[in-house]
DNA sequence: GAGTGGTCTAGACCACCTC
DNA sequence: AGGTGGTCTAGACCACTCC
């Protein structure tokens, strides 16, 4: 009976690099630093390479760590705010709007949209898309859904696409009055055409908005904004929240007590 | 010459995989329904177990998949949503509120509370556990920080811990002119502690939402909660938004036009 | 071309649940 | 005991970036 803690349930070794990662991006590296590649980290940890791409997915899930093929893997700046409220109670489109237009065409918008705007499925309405930029990275994506009912087909002045023809709807939505918003968000993994627009590989982790714009006690207008989950807070309110803030973990992170034996240095040694 | 497009960049085999098993549910199968096992799958679709398991893991991210050790793969219903901005700008812990109060501590608060607070690190504040449940299941977990400028010190009037003190915390809190809520939501995983409660294994996604309590004029308490990112889709606002809607993809799927060739059924052949 | 992360394989063992 | 998903290994090849 000379054994010691056999009951503990043994914690996953991904789970316990990750954490032990987590503390040498704390102490040891600065934003932007390169990290040892892959291959030679999980011969330092004495893992197999999976293993050790099972505790980074985690740290870069959690906006930690940035990975990109063909160069490297970096420490990530610290997440920052994006405002989802914008203009306070304002249609999209409007002077202060962080968005910039972009095509837009006359489409039959998805089943979860069609059941939103109260419409049979492949009923036809204008989908405008747009882009937002943050520190001159695209952030997100957006496609906007404005029935017949708000703005009728339009008359032809533009050739049938073209970012003209999206503020032209733009334009058109303002002009009703506008008397609320409902928004819901929810997890989402980034599909092939938005993937390349976010610099993201398709499946990367994003955090779906989706706004129902209320006027004349209908759903006027429906936008399912799609914003990269690794980078962004979405901050709701005229948020006054200063910058450095969450951690991206399970609530902010533990101060750095009580944590593990594992002293491996991960810089140049 | 009489090649074809070779230069399609070819689609990863678990993406593809995932479009094809998204079918199959949408056809196929019923919510609860349980999924033949990783290992038939893989063999079924001619591919590695851990190939296949990266398409499951897509899938139960967007809310598609439940898997639990032991017992199987099945089919999850669509996210429910969960109203966050409850009783419209009221404290925790009133009436109408769908949280119910656990243990309560004297604890320093994690460095982003406390620079939420102003804090110098190491002050200590309130902490008070709980947990929010929906159709019987615990879909959130909480800590709310209450600094000792909002409700002083208690007059030990319980042992140190248990639910009676932290519902004498927030007794003593609403009594505060409450001015109003500043909101973030960010992607994180799910710390270990919490992953027992929410019935997850540690590291799955959670929806983290930060809520900053404005009261005379500064930031009387701050709520950190963690939400099961695979089962909810927050809402903001008194939403009337049905329940069908999203499909946790980016954004509603595509009607199920212009899809594969691949015609593997799954269920009993 | 050299080096990086991304994908994929075929196997093994483990923790957990149900019967 | 038998079956499930969860972890882990040691290799291979590919796509991409940069020099």
């Amino acid at each position: 009976m000379g054994t010691t803690q056999l009951d503990t349930v043994p914690e996953p070794k991904y789970w316990h690099l990750k954490t032990v990662l987590s503390d040498a991006l704390d102490s040891e590296f600065a934003v932007g630093e390169i990290l040892p590649n892959e291959r030679e980290l999980a011969a330092r940890f004495g893992v197999a390479r999976a293993t050790l791409r099972q505790a980074l997915e985690q740290l870069e899930l959690e906006g930690r760590l940035q990975r990109r093929r063909g160069v490297g893997t970096t420490v990530a700046p610290p997440r920052f705010g994006v405002d989802v409220v914008q203009g306070e109670q304002g249609w999209p489109g409007t002077p202060d709007d962080a968005w910039q237009t972009g095509e837009s065409e006359e489409t039959a918008p998805p089943a979860g949209v069609a059941a939103l705007l109260g419409h049979e499925q492949g009923e036809p309405v204008h989908s405008v898309r747009r882009t937002r930029m943050t520190h001159g990275q695209p952030v997100a994506t957006e496609v906007l859904y404005v029935p017949h009912s708000s703005v009728p087909a339009l008359p032809a002045a533009e050739p049938g696409a073209g970012a003209a023809r999206g503020r032209a709807v733009l334009r058109e939505l303002q002009r009703l009055d506008l008397e609320g918003q409902e928004r819901t968000v929810e997890l989402g993994s980034v599909r092939a055409d938005d993937a390349r627009q976010l610099d993201r590989l398709p499946g990367a982790p994003v955090l779906v908005v989706t706004t129902c714009y209320i006027a004349q006690g209908t759903t006027a207008a429906v936008g399912v904004s799609t914003y990269r989950a690794d980078t962004c807070r979405l901050t709701f309110g005229d948020s006054k929240v200063p910058e450095p803030l969450m951690t991206g973990a399970d609530g902010p992170a533990e101060p750095a007590h009580r944590r593990h034996r594992a002293g491996a240095r991960l810089s140049r040694r």
